[in-house]
RNA sequence: GCUGAGGUGGCGGAGUGGACAAUCGCAAGAGACUGUAAAUCUCUCGCCCGAAAGGGCUACAUAGGUUCGAAUCCUGUCCUCAGCA
């Protein structure tokens, strides 16, 4: 009854899944080939952050973001609703949000006012495989009161989303051709919060929801909880979806849970910061994803991994590991090249590729 | 040999009588990073005690001196660099 796969454009992938966030149209330090060779299912690619500039010119021209890069991979497009937290909640931009949508001031002259309409439009136009409406995020800080109304205004913005969705996929005649479309559950920590949320999201009507908000509570433990009252209150053949999740374990421990596809930053940005995810295991084989300790990190950047001509790790089959030795990309880091970035990045997202072919054949299923 | 400039923490380099254990950068160490405005950010970085506030000790080539007080002023010594012989 749950979802077997995940169509896209050229095929279909076997769940769970994980996409790496390529947020502007390329995963920081890599091209597609280097993607590609990780065995990477797919991306994740952002609206704030393209609509400005590809919308008139480029994917006019080439028709989608996936074209534009020459990716043949599955795509989800993001809606921005995360950067109405992470850009106007933190103070990095100018914006405030309103029932009519957010509204950004990325310099004096400038404003942009994302509404969930023009969010789902223009990622029909970015033609991923799946739309994420746009979503009011709930401050984890915030009270009952407060989280209450950007719940209610999800909730609302999720009703103009679909609306919108179905009126495009209309007018294109896509029929069977259509985008999946991801609701978002927000709530906080407020558990009747996220049940009502989620309830009235599936009145509505999506292909999965997915856990929004921030997933980590005060101590920075994960909050299973939420994810539990999300999966509970989901129809059996719903997508669910661990937004910007997560650190491995947080995957594994999500995905017993019945979550399904996920997508973070953490292998992309942790590998240019000299963070190595490696399997404690000799061979990828002997990896076992439900012991507690099954990864540890490797850092490139220590004074010692110059001196260490050894592999990163033998558990992997990524270029890095197959080629050079953690002397050589000590060296790199080194001396600041950008190959550095290039080799670490491929590593660490053949550690959650290979993560998620572990999960696909050996997890436990609570 | 003469003349000039200078010797500061692992390195580069500030400071030129008290607020100096000494700005800053690099190197080094630790931590953070979860729907990416992060190849970024934070902290430590003479030694010892302390959780911290703070305290003690030793330090600005070296040996003396002047001064209430010196990395800073004076003298000797050693060394480095530049120019001239």
């Amino acid at each position: 009854m749950p979802p077997k796969f995940f169509k896209y454009k050229y095929g279909k992938l076997p769940l769970p899944v994980f996409f790496p966030d390529a947020t502007r149209a390329v995963l920081r330090s890599l091209d597609t080939t280097d993607i590609e060779n990780t065995k990477t299912q797919g991306i994740l690619v952002n609206t704030f952050h393209l609509w400005q500039g590809l919308e008139k010119t480029i994917l006019k021209k080439f028709g989608g973001v996936r074209e534009f890069m020459d990716y043949e991979g599955a795509a989800i497009s993001d809606s921005g609703g995360f950067q109405v937290m992470s850009v106007i909640k933190s103070g990095q931009i100018k914006g405030r949000i309103t029932d009519q949508g957010a509204i950004f001031y990325p310099s004096k002259n400038k404003k942009l006012i994302l509404t969930p309409e023009k969010s789902v439009e223009f990622q029909m136009k970015l033609n991923t495989d799946m739309v994420v409406v746009l979503d009011d995020f709930t401050d984890p800080k915030v009270n009952y009161k407060e989280a209450k109304i950007s719940v209610e205004r999800t909730i609302d913005w999720a009703k103009r989303s679909k609306s919108e969705f179905e009126k495009i996929c209309k007018k294109r005649k896509l029929n069977k051709n259509c985008p999946y479309i991801l609701g978002v559950v927000q709530g906080g920590k407020y558990q009747d919060l996220r049940e009502y949320c989620t309830r009235e999201l599936v009145k509505i009507g999506f292909d999965g929801l997915g856990y929004g908000g921030w997933p980590l509570n005060e101590k920075g433990d994960f909050d299973y909880e939420s994810a539990k009252t999300i999966a509970e209150n989901s129809p059996q053949n719903y997508f669910l979806y661990g937004l910007g999740v997560g650190k491995p374990q947080d995957v594994v421990g999500l995905c017993k849970l019945g979550f399904n596809i996920f997508d973070c930053v953490l292998p992309s940005r942790d590998a240019r910061h000299g963070r190595l995810y490696v399997y404690n295991a000799e061979s990828i084989n002997k990896i076992d994803v439900n012991k507690p300790n099954f990864y540890k990190f490797a850092n490139p950047k220590r004074v010692a991994a110059l001196s260490d001509n050894s592999k990163v790790s033998t558990a992997c089959d990524c270029l890095l590991c197959t080629r050079y030795s953690m002397a050589y990309l000590a060296h790199l880091f080194k001396i600041r090249d950008f190959t550095a970035g290039r080799l670490a990045t491929i590593h660490n997202l053949r550690f959650y590729s290979i993560l998620m072919e572990r999960l696909r054949s050996t997890i436990d299923k609570v």
